[in-house]
DNA sequence: TGTACATCAGTGAACGCGCGTTCACTGATGTAC
DNA sequence: TGTACATCAGTGAACGCGCGTTCACTGATGTAC
C-alpha cells in the first residue's frame, strides 16, 4: 500500500483543525469546503476522500473539543488543573476568561457554533449535545464534592459560562461585553459553592 | 399622493414580521430576501423599495424585540405583568418557559440569533446589544428593589435566561432539553434572590 | 359625476457570483522482483 | 541496487443551483378639473 498509514490520519486532522478555525470564526454556512482545504493545504476535490460531506465535517468539529484533552491547554496563560480540589472555579474562570473571548478560532464550539446547530438536523444537535453533556458532567464531580443534589447546579453553571460568553461575543461595546462575562462568571463561582 | 400613508408603514411592518419568524427559524443565511417577501405576499423586486439592503433588515429585528411592549404577551398562556411586584420572577419564567421554547418563529431574537450576530458588523452587534441592555435594565429594577448593587446579578440572570435557552434549543434529546432549562431557570430565580 | 393624469407600489427578467458535489485525470509513493 | 508497477492521494474543470441586488416596466391609486 502506497503512502504510510499515518499520513491519511494526519491530513484528516489537518482538515478538522482547519474547519474548527473556520467555523468558530464564520460559522457553517459562512464557510465553504473549498477554503477549509485550501486552509489544510490542498484543493476541495480531496475533501470528498476523507468526508462524506460538509456536514459530516461540521458533527466531528463539534463533537471533538471537550473529548479532547488538550482543550484545557487551549488559551495561553489559562491553566486548569483536574486533578486539583479547585478544578471547579479554574474552569469556570478559564471559559469565562478575556483569553477564551479573543480566541475565537481556538474557541470552544459551544460558544461559537449554538445557533446554527439549533438549526440544523438531529446528527449535528447530538454532537453538540454529547458536548454539553461532558461539560455539565466536569463541573458536576467538581460540585458534588460539595453538596449533594448538584446536577441541576451544574447544568446552570454551563449554562452560564457558555451563555454569558455567547452574550458578551455580540456585543458592540467590548467594555459591556468584559461586564458581562464579569458577571457571569461572578454568578457561576456563586452558584458552584465556590465564591 | 396615490395610496393613503399608512399603507406603506403596513407593508413595511409585514415585511419585517416575515423577517422577524424567518430569521429566527432559519438564520440570517439560512433566509432569502424573496422568501421573506413572499411571506409578505410581495415578490423580491418591492424590498428595496423598502429597505437598503438585507442586513438593514436583519438590524431592525433585531432591535424590535424588546423594544416592543407587546413582546410580554407573544407567547401563549404566559403572563407578565410589569407593575406586579412579581414580575422579576414572572420575566424569568416567561422567558425560560417551554412556550418561549416551542414557539421558535415567535421567540425572541436573542435566543435565535447570537451567534449569528457575533460573526455580523457592528451595526448588526450594536442592534443586537441594545435588545441586551433592554433587558438587563428591567431586571436590574426588579432586582434592585430587594438589594442593592444588582447590575451584576441582572447581568447574570440575562444570560441564563437567554443562555439557557440557546442552549436547550440545540440539544437533541427533548428532556434533556426540559431539564436545562428548568436548571436555568431555578438558578436565576436564586440569583434574582425570588427563590 | 366622470375622466385624464401624475405618482409610485409592485413585478419579474437579468446580472455576476460563490456554493456543494462529482468525476475523469495526474502523479507521488512504497512494493515486488 | 534498480526498475516496473499497482495503488490511491490529490487536482481542477464542470454541473446545477440559489443568492443579493438592479432596473426597465406595469398597473393600481387618489387627485385635479
Amino acid at each position: 500500500m502506497p503512502y504510510p498509514a499515518a499520513h491519511r490520519a494526519q491530513v484528516r486532522q489537518r482538515i478538522v483543525d482547519s474547519a474548527r478555525s473556520l467555523f468558530n470564526r464564520d460559522g457553517f454556512e459562512g464557510v465553504s469546503v473549498a477554503k477549509i482545504m485550501a486552509r489544510a493545504g490542498l484543493t476541495h476535490g480531496a475533501f470528498y476522500k476523507y468526508f462524506k460531506g460538509k456536514a459530516d465535517l461540521y458533527c466531528e468539529v463539534l463533537s471533538c473539543f471537550f473529548n479532547d484533552p488538550e482543550w484545557r491547554n487551549r488559551w495561553e496563560g489559562v491553566h486548569v488543573d483536574l486533578a486539583s480540589p479547585q478544578a471547579g472555579p479554574q474552569i469556570v474562570r478559564a471559559y469565562l476568561s478575556r483569553q477564551h473571548f479573543e480566541n475565537v478560532e481556538n474557541s470552544c464550539p459551544m460558544v461559537a457554533l449554538p445557533s446554527d446547530v439549533a438549526r440544523s438536523d438531529d446528527r449535528v444537535k447530538g454532537a453538540f449535545e454529547n458536548s454539553v453533556r461532558a461539560m455539565v458532567r466536569v463541573l458536576d464531580r467538581e460540585i458534588t464534592s460539595k453538596r449533594q443534589r448538584s446536577e441541576s447546579t451544574a447544568m446552570a453553571v454551563a449554562a452560564l459560562c457558555i451563555g454569558g460568553m455567547v452574550l458578551a461575543r455580540s456585543m458592540r461595546d467590548q467594555h459591556f461585553a468584559d461586564r458581562l462575562r464579569e458577571a457571569a462568571q461572578k454568578a457561576a463561582l456563586l452558584l458552584g459553592g465556590w465564591a
